[in-house]
DNA sequence: GCACAACATCGATAAATCCCGATATTGCGA
DNA sequence: TCGCAATATCGGGATTTATCGATGTTGTGC
């Protein structure tokens, strides 16, 4: 829990969760991004961050458990865990 | 947002939110606990740490919005603003 | 007014985080 | 197999956070 408020205590990486909501608004790449997730290249690029910057700010999400990872060939695509984060809200909300 | 979340990033910090549920549970003081919160002294002894850090983990709490400050005499009492909690626990699972 | 108690703030050091470029890894296509 | 593209990881310098003791501020009681 602390882990997900640390992974959320970050401009860039709460705005990237954001994002998520609407995979549409990213650039097409081979598979759907409202099926596999978005392409981290997409997220880079909107984050404005550099290739390794993006890639440790998708892993701290992901240890935080706020998105899962699709690898698919070469790319990685991330989407939002939903549920892990309506998860969150409701501990926010109750158990906190 | 990012500020309460760096707030609840530190697990001390959650830690005394949790323990500010039960004002009750905390030695007894002049005024009640339920009434105007729990005496920055009673939290500083739970978290085991220093004066100093006491304070300013409350501070910081504060600054988020998670917590009001009564002072009561020479004595500042804590309590969480529960519709500040609410309200994030909201934005968590809505607008994140 | 004085001494003391509770709390806030200051100053400093140790630890963690941020962010990058460089390098390693893996998959794809020629 | 070779080179390239996408990603992950490493190593490090800059910045921020953590935490303390020391000091400042304010209220209380004598």
């Amino acid at each position: 829990m602390v882990a997900a408020f640390k992974a959320l205590g970050h401009p860039t990486r709460l705005a990237i969760l954001g994002w998520l909501k609407e995979p549409e608004s990213f650039p097409p790449q081979d598979r759907p991004a409202a099926e596999v997730g978005v392409c981290l290249k997409h997220i880079q690029a909107r984050a404005g961050v550099s290739q390794s910057t993006a890639s440790q700010f998708m892993a701290t999400l992901q240890r935080a458990g706020l998105v899962t990872c699709t690898r698919v060939g070469q790319w990685s695509h991330y989407r939002r865990d939903e549920d892990a984060i309506a998860a969150l809200g409701q501990k926010v909300a109750l158990n906190v």
